[in-house]
DNA sequence: CAGCATCCCGGCAGATACTG
DNA sequence: CAGTATCTGCCGGGATGCTG
C-alpha cells in the first residue's frame, strides 16, 4: 500500500472523480491503440449517443487526458487521441478490469441475494 | 493488458460502477484495518454526513463488499467490516491512489489551463 | 449513537431536433 | 459527419429534524 491515508480531502479522490462517470473509462480504453474518430468510437462502443460521446470527450480533454485534433475538411473530420497523461491511466484501468473479470460473479450474486 | 475488450456492456464496467460514488472507495479504504463503528468512520474521514455514511455503507453491504454487525446494547452499537470480497478491492484502489499521488498535479494543472 | 424521513439541489445521461 | 441546444428523468449527495 503506497497511500497511508484516504480521507475526504485526500488526493486519491482525484483519480476516482476522473472515472466516476459512465463513459470516461470506457472511452480511455477505446482510445488505447491510437487516435479515433467519433464515428469509430460510437461503432465500437455501442450504446452511447453522439451528444454524450462529445460531452464525455470534452470532459476528458478538460482534464488533460485526451487531445482533440480538428481538420478543416468537408465533410469535417475530427480525431481524439490519448495524451501522455491519459495513457498512464491504462494500467490502473486494466487493474480494475481484471478485478471485475475475477470477482464480477460474486458481486452479482450478492446483489441478487439482497434482492429477495 | 488482461481485458481484450471494453465496450458498453463489458463486465469491466461493473468495477467502475462499484466505485463511481463519492464515498465508496473512501469507506472501503477506511475499513482496511478491521471493523469500524460509524462514529469512528465519520471522525477519521471527515466531511461526510451521518445519513450519507449509512446510505453508502448499506450500498456496499448490498454489493457484498461490507458486512454489518449490530449488537443489542444501550446505547446501540454497530460495526461494519470488509468481507473477503471487499478486501480484494484494496489493491486496485491503492493502484489508483498511487496514480493520483503521481499524476494529480498534472490533472489539476490541465484543469486550470482550460479555465482561463 | 445509529438510523430513518423529508426536502432540495446539481450533474450525468438519454432523446430529439437542428446547424455548419 | 461533428457538434450544439433543449428538455427530461434519475440518482447521489447535503441539510435538517425526529425516533428507538
Amino acid at each position: 500500500m503506497t497511500t497511508d491515508a484516504y480521507l475526504a480531502d485526500c488526493r486519491a479522490r482525484l483519480a476516482f472523480d476522473l472515472l466516476s462517470n459512465t463513459w470516461n473509462a470506457v472511452l480511455i480504453w477505446a482510445l488505447r491503440e491510437g487516435p479515433r474518430r467519433p464515428g469509430e468510437l460510437r461503432e465500437t462502443i455501442g450504446g452511447i449517443s453522439p451528444k454524450v460521446l462529445t460531452q464525455t470527450l470534452r470532459r476528458l480533454e478538460f482534464n488533460g487526458l485526451v487531445k482533440r485534433h480538428a481538420y478543416a475538411e468537408v465533410p469535417p473530420r475530427v480525431e481524439y487521441e490519448l495524451t501522455t497523461l491519459g495513457r498512464t491511466l491504462l494500467t490502473p484501468i486494466d487493474t480494475f478490469g481484471a478485478w471485475a473479470f475475477e470477482h464480477g460473479d460474486e458481486v452479482m450474486a450478492a446483489q441478487e441475494r439482497h434482492d429477495g
